[in-house]
DNA sequence: TTACAATAGTTTCCTAGTAAACTATATTTC
DNA sequence: GAAATATAGTTTACTAGGAAACTATTGTAA
């Protein structure tokens, strides 16, 4: 019984994207038992910081535009961060259909301890490369992220 | 009423690992977007090309090793493709704990045609660079990937 | 040989994220 | 002003993945 014939198939070794994703999931998993402590998990952790730099108020709408998320996950998270205190949600009084999210003095207080971690995890995980392969490796992914808009980039 | 001080604290872009996440994201998505129509997904794709690529039959425990995945990630996705007809599952013989897996004449044909489509998705994401920034990008992964042992390198 | 430990695989529960359908409000157009 | 459309947010159903508890089998130590 002859076997199939196994034509030639890339390697996944042989794409760029694979290894990203292997990368990628690695460093996550390894800031997510970081902030085991802190009772946030990752995606928690994008929308406190980004919240953090806009002054007073913003909307979900806002928070997603900006971190390149979709609303569904972002109404999500947001939900989450309220049970946990970390944000307040109200009303709009001019346009109904908008939401008023705030943090609280709790998250307010906590941003600056896990951004200490966050960059502890940075330096952990990337420490292995040299300075000028940490800036080409940065200079590369944001181009990348540029190109393909990925996410708002409100001030840059 | 004193507003709260907002003490310093990294912005998220200040952090490769955050770049890392977004840019990760958009090629699995990118990838998964093409696959639509083969019916099968970018975390199965990972499953069939290592198991072309391992003579005759596997276990899950060793699909497991090769990708760097979790036992139970693997199990959830070798049943899904028990489901669409890509492996077949058999008890072995000797060790009653281990299971015999191997694809399906089907699968074998759809190896090289996914591997074109991943070919394509690489080329297209990554175009915007040249070709020393994709290899330097590439060994730089490479090595992180090393360094902490994420998958396990049978070959090489 | 019986008890215990190790190993392979599964299951359950959780986070992370998209897409698409849905609700509610606001705006535009006729 | 009523109907259509656009917009903000939510919900549901799905893929992707880890951790930990579980079952079944095999190996080892007493």
């Amino acid at each position: 019984m002859a076997k199939i014939q196994k034509l030639k198939a890339s390697d996944l070794k042989s794409h760029i994207g694979y290894h990203l994703r292997v990368v990628s999931n690695a460093v996550s998993h390894s800031f997510a038992r970081k902030l085991v402590a802190s009772e946030v998990t990752v995606a928690e952790w994008v929308i406190l910081r980004e919240m953090y730099s806009s002054d007073s108020t913003t909307s979900p709408g806002k928070v997603a535009e900006l971190t390149g998320l979709t609303r569904g996950a972002v109404s999500k998270l947001i939900e989450r961060l309220l049970t946990k205190g970390l944000v307040t949600r109200s009303e709009s009084s001019e346009d109904r259909r908008y939401q008023d999210i705030k943090l609280t003095p709790v998250a307010i207080r906590l941003v600056p301890k896990i951004a200490g971690l966050a960059d502890e995890n940075d330096e952990y995980f990337f420490s292995i490369l040299n300075d000028a392969e940490k800036k080409r490796l940065m200079k590369t992914l944001i181009k990348l992220a540029v190109s393909h808009k990925l996410k708002a980039n409100p001030i840059e």
